[in-house]
DNA sequence: GCTATGACAAGGA
DNA sequence: CTCCTTGCCATAG
């Protein structure tokens, strides 16, 4: 499986996000390094997410709102699997990103392979 | 290596 | 509030 760094970590860092908690696309590629690929961690969700071990619903924009349009995986679906977690969804898919978010010990990132300066971005970005 | 493609983000109209 | 534009960057072909 010839899966490149990038996907590997998005992977990881998604799995990271706990039952009942949400994080945007943004958040989820400063976490693996690369700050402005958010679009591209909905790429992989969208690929490769739906294996049964990612929880690709948790993931959502950073305006609080679901963003996805895969047939496969409708923000109705979406929607469902975030309301059984206790997060409450409206009917317009927007969601109160910052009383759910995922907020990760500094510790965890360390496992993300971050320098510490880096980390500290990240922190003061979503931790705050 | 180049172009096209986005489950994004932020700012403007 | 919604819609549009620009910036962005990993993949696919």
């Amino acid at each position: 499986m010839g899966e490149s760094k990038f996907k590997q970590k998005v992977i990881k860092a998604v799995r990271m996000i706990p039952y009942g908690q949400v994080a945007s696309y943004g958040q989820i590629a400063l976490m693996v390094g690369i700050p402005r690929a958010a679009i591209q961690v909905g790429w992989i969700l969208h690929i490769a997410g739906d294996d049964g071990k990612t929880p690709w619903w948790r993931v959502i924009n950073n305006a609080g709102r679901i963003s996805t349009k895969c047939p496969e995986h409708t923000p109705l679906l979406q929607k469902e699997l975030l309301e059984e977690e206790g997060v409450e969804v409206t009917g317009k898919l927007n969601i109160d990103i910052e009383k759910y978010r995922f907020r990760p010990a500094p510790d965890a990132l360390k496992d993300l392979n971050l320098d510490e300066r880096y980390i500290e971005q990240v922190i003061a970005k979503y931790l705050i």
